[in-house]
DNA sequence: TGCCTGTCGATTGGATCCAATCTAACAATT
DNA sequence: AATTGTTAGATTGGATCCAATCGACAGGCA
């Protein structure tokens, strides 16, 4: 048969089915990565020529990033790329909080040896990762391997997409402390591998607490840096 | 000063400002009310003619519905209605289980008497009405009234989403157990005046408890009649 | 009969055009 | 001088038009 066929259809799916696809995930991976900086306001004809379709796509994909909240729509007066603020930043720790141990505890049953090689391998990418836009991506997939087999798509797909929002603050965050919690990612990790679940959302518990308090610690020096 | 005219602009502002909040708002209640059964294809040019609008705010709308997982989109074969199936609903319980917690942590200690009046008097319309569709709204209006305070505004409008999605199950729920769950509502607002953290997060996890085993028992039940 | 292929209507995706609204600068009035 | 009124340009919202894709059905072929 075309077994061959469809694995090289597999790996190389035509890109993007549609022109609205393609700028929505362009424009989100700009504004979680930064390239586009919070508080731009996004120019429905200057989108168009920069990714040369008409301004119809460029309309439907801020739709859509509205709705996940990456974008300020007001009627009228256009789009805006969401400021980063401090009660943003505890907002996104608090969902994830919420989210991650949730799905944690339903996936840890159903965990394989594979699963913790994969995430095994990403711990020591991260290691030797220098580049903070790719340590975001790593952070990332290493998480969402171990709430993969969660068994529920819309708790992983709306987890990762929060995970993915917390990009926005990675240089704040590495700012702040410096390392992106390896210690606790091991120590889930081996939580996982021998199935405790109570240690395994305890040092996820602590990731996010550490994370979350040097995060304030952090802004509340910058607003008020003299007082 | 306009006080009093800002106090009138407050309670009738107009509307809606463009014709896509209006399709979304209405689309959105249709499809979380069941007025449009799950599965059910929505064409533009109709939903363009109900309208009476062009297909263009009905392309905007559908966007942001297919964002908030209210529609399923497939490029060039249009919107459906999302199924209502067993995991979607224990994929809902789950993600509510996660942050509603979350949320009534957050707002507990900054609840005050003005709330746990406005929670009674909801309380005990929900014990007079009969009607399926109120009650629905009437749970949300219990249950976001208690987590109003948390603070974080992406966490309440998070959480407010999939308590309005839960809607769609309502019907089921119903027939599954029959109530709303009031006991559990008493003794969380009881809680909640306590300031008994503990307590009311017991009952609110009774509460999805109870409501998870018996929608996942009243689904099995249908899918397998006679085995 | 069963399967492939081509064609046509229906429907969506994208482009272009017009109308409504906002912003800012400037003029006029007190 | 400060406030209000006006007007022009920029920008978004909505409508209409054309192109691309999908699905079903009919016809040809083994």
């Amino acid at each position: 048969m075309t077994s061959g066929l469809s694995q090289l259809l597999e790996a190389a799916p035509p890109r993007y089915r549609t022109a609205t696809e393609y700028v929505e995930a362009t424009l989100r991976e700009a504004i979680l990565s930064g390239a586009i900086a919070p508080g731009t306001p996004l120019r429905q004809e200057e989108l168009a020529t920069t990714f040369k379709v008409s301004r119809m796509p460029i309309r439907e994909a801020l739709r859509q990033l509205e709705a996940q909240a990456l974008v300020d729509f007001e009627p009228h007066r256009g789009a805006v790329v969401v400021q980063i603020t401090l009660l943003d930043a505890m907002d996104n720790y608090a969902i994830r909080a919420a989210l991650e141990p949730q799905a944690l505890r339903l996936s840890i049953p159903h965990l394989g040896e594979e699963d913790f090689t994969i995430a095994e391998e990403i711990l020591a990418e991260i290691d030797q990762e220098t580049d903070p836009g790719r340590m975001g991506e790593l952070n990332r997939r290493f998480h969402m391997t171990l709430y993969a087999q969660a068994g529920l798509p819309r708790l992983i797909a709306l987890t990762e997409q929060h995970l993915a929002s917390a990009d926005r603050y990675l240089r704040f965050h590495l700012a702040a402390i410096g390392d992106m919690g390896q210690d606790e990612h091991r120590d889930m990790l081996a939580a996982c591998r021998a199935g405790d679940e109570a240690r395994a959302l305890d040092a996820l518990a602590r990731h996010h607490g550490r994370a979350s308090t040097a995060m304030r610690a952090f802004f509340e020096a910058r607003e008020a840096p003299r007082g």
